[in-house]
DNA sequence: CCCTAAAAAGCATATTTATTCATTTATTTG
DNA sequence: CAAATAAATGAATAAATATGCTTTTTAGGG
């Protein structure tokens, strides 16, 4: 094994097993363990290994990412939010209202009925949608448009 | 909703909907939309939102971490319940409060509205928090803490 | 309203990370 | 094996990002 994959893997390793908060970090580490290089070198080898400089509570702290980032990578475009008083968060809608408003809109919706839509509760200013099962998050957001713009 | 926030929600759209390279190129495009600001701002609010800049191809990409990265973050530290007062189920966490404090309490959140937090709804004792996509329980329950603890 | 404390933002700059260019080392091929 | 080519690396530096400090803005309480 040459000496480039033996650091890569002396890297992975690291990794995996503390916390680094910065290149300089892990090459001090890494020389402590025999391996001599430098920071330009890393950050070409943590390009090469796709690792990542995530945030974590106020600091920093160098990740593989898991499969997720990956496939949100290849999804981006689903997420899109064409409807800005809508949020969507697992199987349920959140819709944000005036203050007050909640209850009044909520009951449009709930007499209304769109097929879409299992039922609702509202607070002062903000109504959970509970979705019937099946439809999109895009289905939803269209059924709920015409009560929410205006 | 402040400047800031809304600063934040077009900055969550612009990563989700698009590639960014560097917070100059984000700084570029909020410009043109009208946002007013500075590479430090930037920089402080990527952070916020937990945004990673990762390794796609060769270059760089902005992207929100999906579970899996966050989930791996805090699994090392599960401890046993250090929130008492709230409780996740699915996608949601409920808290609960002494008589006729949910409301209250709600609203302080829903004015305050971490980042982590999509909306609240609450009843007389109970407050059902519907957190934002892509945040750990960890996430939740710590930007939740300064509320729930008095 | 006005005052005060906290949050937010800007500027300047420190720190960190990426890249260019020159050089060395490894690999292939005739 | 020697020459040719590609891959890897380091030093210096450019580029990008984070942060200390200060000022401005905002929110909450009287």
């Amino acid at each position: 094994m040459n000496a480039k994959q033996e650091r890569l893997k002396a890297i992975r390793h690291i990794i995996e097993t503390q916390d680094i908060e910065s290149q300089e970090e892990l090459l001090q580490l890494l020389n402590e363990q025999g391996y001599s290089t430098t920071q330009a070198t890393l950050s070409r080898d943590i390009r090469q290994l796709k690792i990542a400089k995530i945030h974590a509570n106020g600091s920093y702290v160098y990740r593989f990412p898991g499969h997720a980032v990956t496939q949100q990578t290849q999804t981006q475009n689903k997420s899109t939010q064409p409807y800005p008083n809508i949020e969507f968060s697992g199987n349920l809608a959140v819709v944000k209202t005036p203050p007050g408003y909640a209850m009044g809109i909520a009951y449009d919706i709930d007499t209304h009925a769109p097929e879409e839509i299992v039922g609702t509760i509202a607070g002062d200013d903000t109504i959970l949608i509970i979705p019937r099962e099946g439809y999109s998050r895009e289905n939803v957001a269209k059924a709920l448009e015409r009560f929410i713009n205006r």
